[in-house]
DNA sequence: GTCTATAGTAGGATAGAC
DNA sequence: GTCTATCCTACTATAGAC
């Protein structure tokens, strides 16, 4: 593995653990393994080589949110899919939890690419969801955007959750409402 | 204003606006228009200044969310106007986005008043729940704890959503389809 | 490309005068 | 109670050798 590699890695695993803010140039190099001249060979700064590890990370993520959504099975399995996908509830979103960051926000580059996951990934649910209606399997009026985002929310709020209380449970339970609306939703189960 | 209280509301607006660790003593002093003397004389240091400034939002939250659950009207419209309180999306829940950060769920002090508002929130929330299922207003089979952590969850993703976008329609968005989910389940919508 | 040395600024807390 | 002066450490970046 190059020092490159090394280092976009280490930052990767650092932004989550600790936040932009929390995570200062040296931590990242000492866990990488490298001085300070490769960074700064490599990278403008600390915010150059954020961006690079976040972008890795949003890939990852969404290469795992497409494994769960992409499946042959119905709309409301694939949805389900993605709730069930497995998470860390303490340690957080590694997108969400970064937003939340002063810095993040405050650098266009640095929001960007978290704006750029949320946005796909809300297509991303909102067009399963509108198969689902189409294929006749949730109930007609169904809104596919409301409900992407109602889940998206549920998700993120769930990691807030769960770190508040250092409880992974409160994780579940936050997923496991947003399941029941999502069954609710069927066509045919009672509910609408 | 004493001195003291002048430090706790400089943090309480700087945790806000940038988190405990994007927050320095000298930019609460700066604000507060005091000198390091005050601030070591009434608290021990920043983290006993922090939790002080957090357990005082915190009282203001549960007043401003008492305002909107203790009304005599139906559960449905209570919820509703929790849910349509005034908020600031892209400032974010001065609980929520502090249990983001790494330093204060390492410190148990700073970390204990979240989930404490959380519980307490939740409590309230799905009291208020039981309350419109036992009045017949929810059909049989709603489940109020579960209802009520879908509906903070729904609320604390709603702002991580508005920040990545930097657009406070993507709260609304979120808010919206908890303020359906939560039409779905009185009895009698056509939906139970 | 990678290293160490160096530098200037800011973070967090203490000391002691008033 | 409040102030300023001081201290030590960490943060972020640059310089220059190899």
């Amino acid at each position: 593995m190059s020092k490159k590699e090394a280092l976009t890695r280490a930052a990767g695993e650092l932004l989550w653990e600790r936040g932009y803010t929390g995570t200062s140039p040296a931590m990242i190099l000492e866990r990488a393994g490298a001085g300070q001249g490769s960074m700064y060979h490599h990278f403008s700064g600390k915010a150059e080589l954020a961006v690079t590890a976040m972008a890795q990370m949003s890939d990852q993520l969404r290469s795992r949110t497409e494994e769960a959504l992409a499946g042959d099975g119905s709309a409301v399995a694939r949805i389900n899919a993605f709730l069930d996908l497995e998470r860390d509830p303490l340690a957080g979103c590694r997108m969400g939890r970064l937003v939340q960051d002063f810095e993040v926000v405050a650098d266009d580059d640095l929001r960007a690419t978290t704006a750029d996951f949320f946005t796909w990934l809300g297509e991303r649910l909102s067009a399963v969801l509108a198969e689902g209606v189409r294929a006749g399997e949730f109930r007609p009026g169904t809104d596919p955007d409301a409900m992407a985002s109602l889940i998206m929310a549920t998700v993120q709020g769930g990691y807030v959750l769960a770190r508040a209380h250092q409880d992974p449970a409160a994780f579940r339970r936050a997923v496991d409402g947003a399941k029941q609306v999502v069954a609710g939703l069927v066509a045919g189960s009672g509910k609408g």
